[in-house]
DNA sequence: GCCTCAAGTTAACCTTCGTTCACCTGCCCC
DNA sequence: GGGGCAGGTGAACGAAGGTTAACTTGAGGC
C-alpha cells in the first residue's frame, strides 16, 4: 500500500479538512502533518484550493460511479438496497470525505463548484429514480427527492459515530435506511 | 415582533455563517447584512467568536429544554414520537442554526465548546433512554446510541430540502424517523 | 441647557496565512 | 562528470480581516 506523496498529502489533508474545517487549516499544518514544508506543496499542487476541489470532484465521481454500478440492477428493491450498501460502505471506510462533502463545498471555486454539484444531482437522481420504481405509486417525484436527501443524512451521520464497531454499525444503518425510506413510501 | 438589535445581528449571522461557513463571514459583511459599520458590533458583542459562541450555547439548551419537555411523556413510544416531533419541528424552523451546529463547532474556543458538548451529550442520552424503553430487549446502549445520532442525521438533513413544502416534509421526515428507529431495533 | 451614555463612524493596526522567490540538493541519464 | 529536473528549504510579500482607537451624535434625565 505505498501511496504516491501527492496521494499521502490528499489524505492527510483530508483529515485535517474534515478535523478542523478548511479555513482552520493552514498550509503548513498540511506540510508539517507529511514531514515536508508548507510552500513545498506547490510542487504538487496548485494551491489549497485546488486540493480541496480535487478531493471533492474525486468524492463526488466515485460515488456517481458506484451508484450507477449498482442501480444498473433489475429488481428495483434489490438496487435500492445494493445503492444504500454502497453507501454504507462509502460512508464508514471515508467518513473524513463524506464530512468535507457537505462542510466545505462553498470554498471550492464556482466554476468547479457547479461541475460538483452537477455530478451530486446524477447520484440523487439514480437514487430517486429508483427510490420511485420500488415503491411504485407510494411516492411522486418531489416525496422521493425528499425521502433520498434524508437517506443520505441519516447514512452520512456516520462520522459522528465512529467509536460503534462497524459489523454493528453498517447492517443497522443498512436496516434504518431501508425502514426509513419504506416508512416515506408508506401511507 | 420587534426583536431588539443584538438579536437582530444574531439571526442575521446565523445565516450568514450557515450559508457561507463561519470563517468566511466577515464582520463587515455582518454589519453590512444589519446596515451598520463592522466594528460597530463591538458594541453588542466581544467579538465574532462570542456571536458564534451564544448562538451554539442557546441552541443546545433550548433543544435540551425541549427534549426535557417531551420526555417527560408516560408511555415510552409516545415520548419518542415526541421527541421526533420536537426535532423536526426546530429543524424545519431553524435550518441555519442546525447547519451552524455541526459545522462551526470546532470553531468555538474550547471551553465553551466543553459545555456545549456536555449540554448536547444530555439531549442524546434523553433520546436513548427513550429509545430503550420504547423498545425494550432489542436495543443494548450502544446501537440505541448509533441508531439515536442516526435519526439526527435524518432529521437535521432539512436544512438540504428546503425547497419542499413544509406540510409535505414534516410528517415525511416524522414517519422516516420512527421507521428509522424501529428498524433498528427490529432483528 | 448640559451631562451622560449608548450606538455609530472611519482610520489604523497587527496578526495570520496563502503564495512567490531564490536558492539548494540528489538522482538520473547520456 | 555535467545538465536537468523533481522535490525540498527558508525568507519575504501582500492581502484579508478581526480588533482597537479616537471621534461624533442624538436622546433622555435633572
Amino acid at each position: 500500500m505505498t501511496v504516491s506523496r501527492r496521494e499521502q498529502i490528499l489524505q492527510v489533508a483530508a483529515r485535517l479538512f474534515a478535523e478542523r474545517g478548511y479555513q482552520s487549516v493552514g498550509m503548513d499544518d498540511i506540510g508539517a502533518a507529511v514531514g515536508i514544508s508548507g510552500p513545498a506543496l506547490y510542487k504538487h499542487f496548485r494551491g489549497k484550493e485546488a486540493m480541496l476541489t480535487e478531493l471533492l470532484v474525486d468524492i463526488s465521481e466515485k460515488l456517481l460511479a458506484r451508484g450507477l454500478e449498482r442501480a444498473a440492477i433489475e429488481e428495483p428493491a434489490q438496487a435500492l438496497a445494493a445503492l444504500i450498501e454502497g453507501q454504507v460502505e462509502f460512508a464508514l471506510r471515508h467518513p473524513d470525505l463524506i464530512t468535507l462533502h457537505d462542510h466545505a463545498l462553498n470554498q471550492v471555486p464556482t466554476a468547479e463548484r457547479h461541475r460538483i454539484r452537477r455530478v451530486q444531482r446524477a447520484y440523487v437522481e439514480i437514487w430517486v429514480e429508483v427510490a420511485l420504481k420500488a415503491h411504485p405509486g407510494r411516492l411522486d417525484d418531489r416525496e422521493a427527492r425528499a425521502a433520498v436527501h434524508a437517506a443520505f443524512g441519516l447514512i452520512n451521520s456516520t462520522p459522528h459515530t465512529l467509536r460503534t464497531p462497524q459489523r454493528i454499525l453498517a447492517p443497522m444503518l443498512r436496516r434504518m435506511a431501508l425502514g426509513a425510506l419504506a416508512a416515506a413510501a408508506a401511507q
